[in-house]
DNA sequence: ATCTTAATACGAATTTCTTCGTACAAATAT
DNA sequence: ATATTTGTACGAAGAAATTCGTATTAAGAT
């Protein structure tokens, strides 16, 4: 399959992740918090994202209940291979050191990152 | 102005960046060998890139020239940005530690990072 | 001078994404 | 039972991105 949400297909994703399974009320009750769309567009959207095979529904009641048929972690590995190779010269290091410069991580986070990274040195030696 | 290329815009503009300024048939040469597309393509691609005000364009002699109006840095940043609101629930760690999971760094690579994060804190202290 | 090659301009077709209205069916309330 | 509310299906319009063909003009070759 291939994962490849569009904007309007990773909003509604994330609702989803978040609940682990939810109904079409729900995705739009959520977004629409913050976006102002109507409920049969997030219908259609989702509708859609059924077709292309991104998620699944259990339509044994009237009101569907979607769950999604790939991670977040999927999405995010897909998300990086994308923009690694389209604007970071597929650099790793170049997009780690982005993103710890433009966005301040808390002690804590830098403390796991370096965690991480002599974890990761050991393998190698 | 809004740093948001399109796919194919991106393509495009690896291509200015790495030249700094170019043609549109270097532009199409290069992309011509992986991909396969229409010169006239590559050319009305362009336009509407300059047309949107991504690039500018010295039309001084029959051939154009083309150079980027921001920097690989912007949208790498802008790039950024988006896959961490979307995909990464804004956590900045989850993003460094996914990227150096997933891709394996070399030694230098990973050094440079570390040395990053020492300097990090010692600006937080 | 004329022919050929190489460039831009531009309209238009195609595809993909997004949005919404309307129709209809099921469940719930009166 | 009837009316209202809540849900899905689906067509279609609109917008954005992509692709390409044709016209025209400029430069270079013969």
């Amino acid at each position: 399959m291939d994962i490849r949400p569009t904007e309007s297909e990773l909003e509604i994703l994330q609702v989803i992740w978040r609940m682990g399974q939810c109904t079409v009320r729900d995705v739009h009750e959520i977004l629409a918090k913050t976006k102002d769309a109507g409920y049969t567009t997030t219908l259609k959207l989702m509708q859609i994202m059924h077709d292309k095979g991104m998620v699944e529904r259990d339509t044994t009641s009237k009101t569907h209940l979607y769950k999604a048929l790939f991670s977040q972690e999927q999405a995010q590995s897909n998300a990086l291979d994308k923009i690694l190779s389209t604007v970071f010269k597929g650099s790793t290091s170049d997009l780690v050191i982005q993103a710890l410069g433009q966005h301040r991580a808390s002690k804590d986070e830098i403390d796991a990152i370096k965690d991480f990274l002599n974890q990761f040195d050991q393998h190698k030696k």
